[in-house]
DNA sequence: GCTTGTGTGTCAAGCCTTTGTACAAGTTCC
DNA sequence: GGAACTTGTACAAAGGCTTGACACACAAGC
């Protein structure tokens, strides 16, 4: 997708470093057009940004390099490795280093594809922010650092998660008084991903923004949103509102606490994690 | 139908171009007049739009080329028209096009440098569709959708705005109880085009958290952000408490109403253009 | 202290590809 | 008649390719 010079300004790694990594590492094999110009993926951009990350944090370019190949073939990330990480994220954030913030994230998204890296390292890093903000280990504004940092992560792979105006469209959002969107997000770029084309609600969306969308936009599909169980009781009335003014629309509960809906009609609840979320309504859409 | 000089206008890709596509990518393949005229439809002037978003997103002219035309073969077909830049954005968001908005977005972003179009095009739209909000002319919901995209294509230019941890740090954000976090964004993006380290904290952060962060990030300067008049009183509480914990610190404010602000000590009020603002903001870190 | 070797980022030369734009000469529209 | 369109060709700037080399830092070994 991107040439050389895109992938440069997006890793923030010098072109002609990019190829010595490749010719010396071989940490990047890049497709080639027809006329032998390289080209680089979303997944080529953030191994640049892990190796660099990785660099600039005193690893030697090889061993660097190495690490992230090897993440890469071998060993699919656990969940184990996200506290190591994740206090990385968290120190950074309390250090108010912006750089800091960066580079790991560089480290939890250039882990591998989004797919591989959204429900085992970067969701529960986020979720790890959160706790600790309510422990009081770091302050709000930390919190809001990093989250924001997240969320812009999130917005890029969306905006180059596909081509908007192709596939079935499915309203994704949170219910009124909800505000805690990494997830929706997150989801949201997973479908997107599949080729669904997303339409992105965002936060604290009222019953009738619901039953409005849902009517001029001819989706196929609403994805609502259930973080906290105090979510529980305005996604169902958002379900209920929905089904009465759309009968044929596809219904879905997604998040940590969608489990706790009864249900209305036929509305499928979601997985938990993201990527299976995701694959579950494509299905339900065919 | 449409002439190509009519398509051109349309679509913001000139007639040449538009021709150097048609006869190398294959990208259109218009109808003709009996006498040979190209004659272009909403449906072509849709397909060059969406080639421009993608070339100034980083892809290349024949890589665009190819994804919409590969989206074209695989989807439904759409129509979008662009009657008036402005209200294009407002009329997409009504309607919960999002191609119809990112399609809006291009043509906005793509008038030319983030510096030349954020003052008079992005954030002006962004005013009239929260104005539009505000009338009931459109639901939040449709607000939400355009505002949110609208903050996904900043947070792209933040994050390919510079490298961090070089040049001043400076804290970016707004006071408690302040949410429209769009025009802040904007201004972190304009001054970290500027080679400053910008730790944007976001919306609604409390005194404390201002002065922790202001402590703890050791950084040169804060800009507090008075969206509203609303804002006026927070900020200045705000700005009371930094001045008192780190006196070094050089304090300003920006937004629409920070004229409406005392002054506290030397406090720098920014004008309401973020570009300019950035540029006074720099001035005063040398 | 000095040499040697290695790792790593950067750069140059020479050539090729991409891509936006321009020009010429003729035709059509209004 | 002039603006707008047609086809075809051309061109220049920007960017990419490969090969090979060079400078600097650092460590090991003598």
């Amino acid at each position: 997708m991107y040439t050389i010079g895109q992938a440069s300004l997006r890793s923030g790694v010098a072109v002609s470093l990019i190829r010595a990594w490749e010719r010396r590492y071989g940490i990047l094999r890049p497709a080639r057009t027809s006329s032998g110009y390289r080209l680089y993926d979303d997944d080529a951009i953030g191994r640049l940004r892990a190796v660099r990350g990785l660099i600039e944090r005193g690893w030697s370019a090889r061993q660097a390099a190495a690490a992230v190949l090897e993440q890469e073939t071998t060993s699919r990330p656990r969940a184990i490795d996200a506290p190591e990480r994740r206090s990385a994220l968290i120190d950074a954030a309390a250090r108010y280093d912006p750089a800091a913030v960066e580079g790991a994230l560089d480290d939890l998204f250039g882990r591998g594809s989004f797919e591989a890296v959204i429900d085992d390292l970067v969701l529960p890093a986020a979720a790890m922010l959160g706790d600790a903000w309510a422990d009081s280990q770091i302050d709000v504004a930390a919190e809001h650092l990093a989250s924001s940092a997240i969320s812009r992560r999130l917005s890029a792979l969306f905006d180059q998660g596909g081509l908007p105006g192709s596939g079935p469209r499915v309203l994704v959002g949170l219910p009124p008084d909800s505000r805690h969107e990494l997830g929706a997000l997150a989801f949201a770029v997973a479908l997107r991903r599949l080729g669904v084309d997303v339409l992105y609600l965002g936060a604290d969306v009222p019953v009738e923004s619901w039953v409005d969308a849902a009517t001029a936009s001819a989706a196929r599909a609403a994805v609502v949103g259930v973080v906290t169980t105090r979510d529980v009781s305005t996604a169902t009335d958002v379900a209920t509102a929905l089904r009465a003014s759309r009968p044929d629309l596809v219904l879905a509960f997604g998040g940590g606490s969608a489990g706790g809906l009864s249900k209305i009609g036929e509305v499928t609840v979601l997985p938990t994690r993201v990527v299976e979320a995701a694959e579950v309504l494509r299905g339900r859409l065919r």
